[in-house]
DNA sequence: AAGTCTCGTGAAATCGCTCCCACGAAGGTC
DNA sequence: GACCTTCGTGGGAGCGATTTCACGAGACTT
């Protein structure tokens, strides 16, 4: 049998009403009276039970978080992210993701419905958004982690996609590089043209223009990257460095610049974009633009615990920085 | 205001009760009420409070998941597949890590007194084992997801361990190797022992004699394959084929080989185990032994779900094949 | 000495559901 | 026709906390 307040009640000859104060750290007990119920509760080890002070309060100190997929390379360090964060303020993580389609979304929306955690942690999701959307302004607290554009509809966290896209084009026109292409993402994305717009920017002010042929759409993916390069190869323009919008096209561009015949960082310097793991085990080892992924789980963690205790949120998204991590294969 | 149960029983003019058994499916309900106190549910729209049943029912339908840490490379893999598990089952997942030290474990004790969830995954944790162990004999359903050797002390799902480095030898010699070496995992693991029995099973029957100083424990870290490879140039024994127990010391091994001039696999072939993303970005794409790490987060999941709803778990582990995927490293 | 304030405390309602028990009506048996 | 069963249903006591409200005992006024 559980242990119940009751019992420490009992046992500290008290009532419930005097526990669940001591419990709480409400004013208005005798200090002698909460020593006593103290030890009668590391006595006999009582924890109030998650469920029963859920009900009664109405929250559960839980936050959901929707992830649409958890295999994707840096999904495991932005978790990591909240985990620990969510965790030192005592709060549980109900993990959810939309992998198996529209069946998912409606458990998951199921769980909302049924008040299963107090706030909501989300990566833009693919096809949710107004869903998500619909939660908010029904006053669900909601924080977007925003890896792919601007969302000004929600409290949100993000990086500095643009200033990252600039850093990489300074880095490779300092080393010399004056010929540039680059293997975007999916143009629709908010990040991609931030991305771009920065690089652009750096690279026409500094007199290299960049050619419309040189730069190729892609989406993400390793083998994307690899068909990517063969359209600039292709294109039988000229070009000594690549940037590529994320490290995993990063790596599909580098096997495909040697497989036909460019050296990587000899003929063409790549610069990537994310730092995840597969980074620093590639051959040769990826510069890359930094997302600092931790953090960025970490801060909208910490936003969302904000919102929960009642503090007000600033309207404008939480924007952390990007930073350069140069490599082999941007000397 | 939530619409809650008795909201539902007066428009439909019944008890809660009622609507209850409807809501649960229980028997002894009349064909038309059940049918009116539905439609009255999808009018209002009407989801049971996850606290409330929670309390009253003693369950809570959420399972608890015990990560060493989060950013491993195969946990997303793991975890993807004990999502989509629960969630087919309208389990929720609640997810702790170890990775703040004591602390966490602290927070985490007090999320299981507290009754948080019906049942406990966990990813063999480096320190709580005991903990766990307690917990299980104390009653709280446990399924351990066990990458690192055995434990008959739980119900667990493995993978096929052995059977993965006889593969490997089985491969290499195969392909005209004759001399081996291995940079095992740490030595006190159940699965690095496994995985060299089954090596050296293979080769002894083969006639290939498995040298003791091409043997090189190592720590399933890149930068620690590394390390190995020097180990085992500087040996100045000749060695053609190279099994590494994981992905990341085999990618870390390739690189320290070609450092030292040898190439791969014309001189040395390589072979990894797990086969996680990095394997198939690294250069060359790294023949593996491949572990179902989906696979077995689900079928851990279901194991778990299984108890929770009363069925009798075989006492013996699952395990899971595992199977070779031959790439450019080894072919 | 009577009246007003604090302070610490307990009784009981409440949160939203489940589930046991009791009960009336209909149908079956002898 | 009296007596069981069976079936469908409602009443109400839980689950284990929080929270409101009332109340008695001192301390402080005047």
């Amino acid at each position: 049998m559980r242990v119940t307040i009751a019992e420490v009640a009992q046992r500290a000859q008290v009532s419930k009403a005097t526990v669940s104060r001591v419990l709480n750290g409400k004013p208005d007990v005798d200090a002698s009276t909460a020593q006593r119920v103290r030890r009668v509760i590391d006595e006999i080890g009582y924890v109030p039970s998650a469920r029963a002070v859920g009900l009664a309060r109405g929250r559960t100190r839980t936050v959901g978080m929707l992830a649409p997929s958890l295999t994707w390379p840096w999904m495991g360090e932005v978790l990591q992210g909240v985990v620990d964060t969510l965790e030192a303020d005592g709060y549980g993580l109900l993990l959810y993701t939309v992998n198996r389609g529209p069946e998912s979304l409606n458990q998951f929306a199921n769980h909302v419905s049924a008040n299963a955690f107090d706030g909501l942690l989300v990566i833009e999701p693919p096809d949710a958004l107004h869903y998500i959307s619909t939660l908010y302004r029904a006053g669900l607290p909601v924080v977007m982690i925003d890896d792919r554009g601007t969302h000004p509809e929600f409290p949100s966290v993000a990086t500095t996609n643009r200033q990252g896209g600039a850093d990489a084009a300074r880095h490779l026109v300092a080393s010399g590089r004056t010929r540039f292409a680059v293997v975007t993402g999916p143009l629709h994305f908010g990040c991609t043209q931030a991305r771009l717009d920065g690089f652009r920017e750096v690279l026409s002010s500094s007199g290299f223009p960049l050619h419309p042929d040189l730069v190729v759409e892609s989406d993400f993916t390793t083998t994307g990257g690899g068909v990517a390069v063969e359209k600039l190869v292709n294109s039988g323009l000229e070009f000594d460095a690549l940037f590529a919008h994320n490290d995993l096209s990063a790596v599909g561009a580098m096997r495909a610049l040697r497989e036909n015949g460019r050296r990587v960082p000899e003929d063409v310097a790549v610069v990537g974009f994310d730092d995840v793991p597969v980074a620093s085990h590639c051959e040769p080892l990826l510069t890359t633009v930094r997302q600092p992924l931790q953090e960025m789980g970490a801060a909208a963690a910490r936003m969302l615990i904000s919102t929960l205790e009642g503090r007000q949120l600033p309207d404008h998204p939480t924007v952390l920085p990007t930073s350069l991590i140069v490599r082999e294969s941007a000397p």
